[in-house]
DNA sequence: ATGAAAGCGCTAACAC
DNA sequence: GTGTTAGCGCTTTCAT
């Protein structure tokens, strides 16, 4: 206020009239104070306006109250829900949570790792990227930095949080399955990363199931354009037999493919079905409204809040675990029966 | 590799057999250093894995590489795009962007500007927020922490990027009165914020060029849910005369908007055009298309990473500056005659 | 060109 | 209970 200069810890106990052990003993409540110092160095404190400064509490304390956390990319609503859960947990706990874009590169990645770890985070969420084991981590983790994985296996010894994408898929190929239909295409992102892989599990297992074996041609698993998706939608469409319904997994396959149906004059339902995992504004807002097998994204960014708090408190057991989030299959209008 | 434990100048400049002293400017190349003890320290840091201490260092050269920004919610695509795109150029210049959400609260507003400042940004980014004054600021200015605002003014000695939402509303509003409506609903977020009060300002403009008055029982501007919105939505068209076409300013106020209008079985654009401000995967999307006037948010990202720099950057001039974002119409299926 | 030493702001160990 | 001191890891005078 009056002064321009940030005010420091020095200050404070001149104004009190202490060492400046002993103001900092009485900010921290922290070993032998009397009450009325702490009172002095209290006001004093207020009065100057003053804060204490994280970059040298960090230094001293060897923490610096960052969790540092690596996705694709943020503006992914499916990344931004979670991050924005994540960090709103973890600024109870008193931590910030720094976010690095890897874009999918293990090149990216491997130099925001060594960012974060320089930067001295106190811990490191994980998320999916295009190579899955990067010898980076396990200097992390013998500097005592706790890692927690999400949809990613990132050590025997550490968390991970899982969302049960085979099981989404599995559970979506069902219920299409259920309906009748037989001939079930699915448009996924990419097989290389684990929710990929999961997903196709899921829905060749739902499909054995029931006898059926998957058909390579009905499968289309690559990183690609809205444009590129919904081409492949029309080619899709061109097979004989054609496919009776559509499983995309994620928004940009599900985006695609309806602009590809729509280009054709294809109607849904009477068409073709069209089932999408992981809900979003289009699906939910589409006319008609597409069904889907989605999770709670919150609860995803607060479980892997909680998974890196609980490894951080040193009063607790601290052990890795590993949480599976389940996934709800939420039926709307873009679903019916082959034919009808 | 070997050891465990974190390496440290100390550890390199032993196994350089030099002082850390003359460690340091190697390392660095700064002040009087051989090439040959360049090479020598060089190389004993490369084989010792060793990273400097991004702590130690903000302690000692008073400058985090860390810029701090300030939005109501992460995890709205038009805040993450321009964030992602932020973080970019900030990354490349070396600073990391540390990312707040204020839920739109200025009483979190005031405690992420604490936090930050005792993080000791370097900068600070400050997005739109319910209360536009906050004395705080004042504070990190006399700080020399440099502000730039983005759709808010925050000081006159400070710069800012503003997209120019007056004129976004102002051209969605004469597009629809080119095509003959008259009777124009607007559906807004909030009239407090300066995005609102200005879209407001431009659909008004645009009215009034034309001789008509803005009539308050076409207006809503409320936070408010998607629900209300699209109730809003169907009250607004049991007006008689109703209203031929929608100007919905936000994502939320669109989805809203068309779930309303499509309870009511009315077909756009053939009983009502609607036009949003502001692109999305939903207006991209929708069936049909929803006609919008948007701009580039990575554009945006983009130049307020670049005001900031510019303004750290003390070899340059450094002044404030102030930027206007230019947005444009891209028509889509939406929009028709009245009656047509 | 290099080494020794001070100090960024803070906390913790030790003395009194 | 309080003051003094060391030191976190680094950069930067200031001698040499």
């Amino acid at each position: 206020m009056t002064n321009r200069s940030r005010k420091t810890i020095k200050d404070v106990a001149a104004a009190a009239g202490v060492s400046i052990g002993t103001a900092s003993r009485a900010l921290n409540r922290r070993g032998r104070v009397s009450e009325a110092t702490v009172i002095r160095v209290t006001n004093a404190a207020k009065k100057l306006g003053y804060q204490p400064d994280a970059i040298a509490q960090s230094l001293r304390l060897k923490s610096t109250m960052v969790i540092g956390m690596l996705v694709t990319d943020l503006s992914n609503p499916f990344f931004a829900g979670v991050i924005r859960a994540a960090e709103k947990r973890l600024q109870q706990a008193g931590y910030a949570l720094l976010v690095g874009n890897t874009d999918n590169e293990s090149e990216r990645e491997g130099a925001l790792i060594d960012l974060f770890r320089r930067r001295r985070v106190d811990g490191l969420i994980m998320g999916p990227c295009a190579a899955e084991n990067v010898p980076l981590l396990e200097d992390l983790d013998q500097n005592d930095v706790p890692i927690v994985g999400y949809d990613r296996d990132v050590g025997s010894d550490q968390s991970g949080l899982h969302v049960d994408h085979r099981r989404a898929a599995y559970e979506a190929t069902r219920h299409l399955l259920n309906l009748g239909h037989e001939r079930i295409a699915l448009l996924s992102s990419s097989s290389k990363l684990s929710p990929g892989r999961e997903r196709i599990a899921g829905y060749t297992e739902a499909l054995a199931e029931r006898g059926f074996e998957p058909r390579d041609d009905l499968i289309r698993a690559h990183k690609s354009s809205m444009d590129f998706v919904a081409s492949e939608a029309l080619s899709l469409m061109s097979l004989r037999p054609a496919p009776t319904a559509f499983l995309t997994l994620g928004t940009r396959m599900l985006a695609g493919t309806l602009q590809g149906l729509r280009q054709n004059g294809l109607r849904i339902p009477q068409d073709v079905s069209v089932l999408t995992v992981g809900d979003t504004d289009l699906a939910r807002l589409h006319a008609p409204s597409i069904s889907t097998v989605t999770w709670d994204l919150e609860l995803v960014g607060q479980m892997l809040a909680e998974l890196m708090l609980r490894r951080l408190d040193k009063s607790e057991d601290g052990a890795p675990q590993r949480i599976i989030i389940p996934t709800q299959l939420i039926e709307r209008e873009s679903c019916g029966s082959p034919g009808a």
